[in-house]
Parts: structure tokens; sequence; C-alpha cells
DNA sequence: TATGGTTGTCTATATCAATAGACATTTAAA
DNA sequence: TTTAAATGTCTATTGATATAGACAACCATA
């Protein structure tokens, strides 16, 4: 866990700045060896605060799941993880990170009919006002929330798939009993930022924390668009990788 | 500026909270109509809290150069932007955004020797300990600085690289002399996290900003690596764009 | 079983963040 | 010129954050 002095009086308590460092360090396997956080009094010498504000922060981490303090030994790490997520032509949920996980799922969250707006028009190619079908997912990889996301189809394509979605778990499916043997990832766009309060709840994140966002458009075979979707990842769960 | 409420005892401070949520909904358009931020009395009820508190959001902005109070008239915007960076086979950094701005520039931070870790070596398909290049840069546009990047080279086929690179102020001219007439981007990976204290001087942020990393690999039309680069990108001043 | 190392809890204090109110200063518009 | 609306500044107070020290409870091991 190289130098980085953390910073004081910047509107960021200390107690949340060194849990993200910590969480970090075990993301990145620099507590393997013994499969515990340093004590409290040597992480306390090492970011030059009180050992009540390190308490501060593994007790967040507790809370996040991710140690678990045990009297008399030390602090455990319960779990750490940082999925590799493709973005690629063939970019799907589950296919891209089923071999570092036991179980990928996608759940629904929420379903609804709605006309597109200009910016849903102008990226799906279709008119102003034409009906869409929304569709918001949660993606889990082992039981934990990855990402969650909002797509819109054309209602006159896709005006079941929706349910056949709630059905069968993917959205693969869904596109193929609807005629669209495949599709194509055509653009994605990346940003960051922090996490709303809808993030915390569906990803179970705690504030502060950082999504990655991507707005993504598939088309099908034919090169006509067939789905647009923002979908937001926990940042300290997942990495982008793109291949050329 | 929709709903999501700012969260109290999480560790990040109001004033934080709402300067990054204004900040946003500046790079967003949200008030573009009239130039200016809502007046702070307005921003105190939107948020719930005090105006006092609303002024020490503001103040971060000023201090960042992204708004300017005028007494008596209100706050106005000096400056949004976010510039949309494509990632692709020709991923350069001055040509993808060089239609966005009225000026680009790349300029050396240090450059040194170093011997390639596992990690390095690996990616760039050389021995262990083999000799690098290491070249710093910061990447500009308008004079403001988007990025930070540390490049390594093999120092057997490109030892002079950071002299070049200095006089001409192009990686790609670089590489032209040197006699790798085009290289192609063949691996990009994308994280999130929060700004450093490095992040904090070299690109002008504020702290608990985001910035997003990438970890690319170039190599020449031969599939031979050339070059292997992590970047810091500040979050809120990009957003990526890979297109299939 | 004795000991050293670790986490858990308590009290006290200092500093920062946020609230509250009042009033001054500046600007644009009536 | 007057007025309303906006930002600037000040004082006072409250609550949250961080520091400091002491000691209890617990665990692994010699």
């Amino acid at each position: 866990m190289a130098g980085q002095k953390i910073q004081r009086q910047t509107g960021v308590a200390l107690w949340r700045q060194i849990a993200d460092r910590i969480r970090v360090s075990i993301n990145h396997g620099d507590f393997d060896e013994t499969g515990m956080v340093p004590p409290e009094t040597a992480l306390a010498l090492q970011f030059g605060v009180n050992r009540h504000t390190i308490r501060s922060a593994l007790a967040a981490l507790a809370q996040e799941g991710i140690v678990r303090a045990v009297q008399g030994r030390g602090t455990l790490i319960e779990r750490k993880e940082r999925l590799s997520f493709p973005i690629s032509k063939r970019t799907r949920f589950s296919q891209g990170i089923g071999d570092q996980v036991r179980e990928t799922r996608s759940v629904p969250l929420a379903t609804g009919e709605e006309a597109a707006s200009a910016e849903l028009a102008r990226q799906l190619k279709i008119k102003i006002g034409a009906p869409l079908v929304r569709l918001e997912t949660l993606g889990q990889a082992d039981h934990r929330p990855v990402s969650r996301a909002t797509s819109w189809f054309p209602a006159d394509r896709f005006g079941a798939i929706a349910e056949i979605y709630r059905t069968t778990g993917s959205i693969t499916k869904a596109f193929r009993e609807l005629g669209v043997p495949d599709y194509v990832r055509v653009i994605t766009e990346i940003t960051a930022t922090h996490a709303d309060e809808s993030d915390l709840a569906d990803l179970q994140l705690s504030p502060g924390a950082i999504v990655l966002i991507t707005q993504a458009l598939n088309s099908d075979l034919d090169n006509v668009p067939v789905q647009y979707s923002i979908s937001r990842f926990a940042a300290d769960r997942v990495r982008f990788t793109i291949e050329n």
C-alpha cells in the first residue's frame, strides 16, 4: 500500500478515505499472505491517524461485508473481487464473466412502456414519441450485485421482450425468440460518477462509492438498432477490457 | 437536477456532495439557458440544507474555476466540458479530441530508465529485467490538464524515444522516426478510483474527485508490442467511447 | 496456564462541519 | 432613483469528526 498521504479538510472524512484505500489494497491482493488486514495500531501508524479513526474505517468495510473483525485475532478479509468485463462486438453480461464466477444471473427490477425521447429516438433511429419497452435489470455474479441496467427496445418489434425475458432470464434468448438470432455492440460510452441513492440500494454500495456507467447501443445483423441501454457498475467490483 | 437526496453521516461532507452534483448538472447542460447556477437560496431549499453549506459547495466549484460568483447578479458558469475520448485500434491522444477543442498538447513530466517488472515483461512480451524507457506525460486540451500517462517502451528499439518526444511533442512522430510507421491499440482496460495526491496536483482536481484509469498496450503492425501505458483521466472532464 | 498481541469499549477534549440569523454590498430592473 | 434580488460577511451555536488515553475482553501460543 504505497505512500499517498490522506488529506484533511477536504470534505471527505478520514475514515472514509482510509476505508477506500484499504478496500483497494484488499482487491489488489496486498494482504493475501495472511488473509488479514494489518493490526489497527499498525494501520493507525501507517496512515498517521488515531486508532479510533482506523476503527471507523474498518467498521465501514465490515458493514460492506468485506472484512470481519475477530477480537483477539485480528481483522479477517471476507471477500475481494474485481470482475474483468470484456467490451467487444459480442458484449453480453453473463458470457464475459462466466469463467470468473460460479454463477451469473440477471433479474428484472421493473418494466414499462414509454415514448421515445429525442435522445433515445436519435440513438435507436426511430421517430420521437415512438413506443418503447423499458426494462430495468440487475446483474449478479455469485449472488452479489454487479450492475444495474436500464434498456429500451422499439416496441413495434419487441413489445413482448419484457415478458419473455422474465421467463428465460436472458435478453439474448428473448431476442432469439423474437426473430433476432444475433446482435452486436455498435458503440459503448463509459463515464464514472459517484453512486446515487438507487445505486446504493440496488448494488449494495456504501455512500461515496464510485459507479462506472456505460451507455451502449446494440444492433441486429442488418445494422438496425435493437437495444439502447444505460448500465451502472459498482466500480470496485469490475474492470472493463476492450480488445481490438 | 433530479431527485436523489444527499446523504448525511456518510463520511462525505454535504458541501462536497452538493458540489459534485452541481458540477454534474453543469456538465449535463441543465443550466445552459441562463448560463448561471440557481440562486443560493433556491439551491439551499432544493437540497434541504443551509445556505452556508451551498456557499461552501459553490466556493469549491469556484476554486476549480467552474463557476464565478458575482455579487448582486448570481453565480455564473465559467467552464463545462466532458471530452469524448474514442478508444479504438487508432487510439491517440490528440487525434480523437482534436475537433472538440482548439488546442491539444502533450507535455513531458519525467523520463527515466528502468528494468522490466514481471507485469511489464508479460505485457510487452520481453524478458523480466529487460531495459525499458519510462515516459510520463501530461495531456492537455485548451491548456487544461485532461490526463496523465506513464508509458514504457522497450529500450533496445526505442532508447531515444524520450528525447525525440521532447522535441516533437508527439509519440506518434517519435515512433515514426524510430522506424515504426504505424501502431495499433491491442487492448485497453478501464477502471475508476478516487484521485490520489499526484492526480490532484497534475490534473488540478479537488480532493474526492474521480479518475478513470486506462491500461493499454500498443503494438506495431507486426503485432510486436511497442508501448504499454497507464493513463489517469479526470473523470469529470472525459467520457470514453468504444466503437466496434 | 501465563503472556503478548489484538479487538472492544469507555471517557474526555479539540476541531471541523453545518445550522441559524442578521446585516452589508452589489446588481439589474422597475 | 428606488426596489427587489442576489452574493458577501459576521457572530453564535450545535452536532459530527478526530484525537488521546486507559482498560477490558478475547485469542493463539509458548
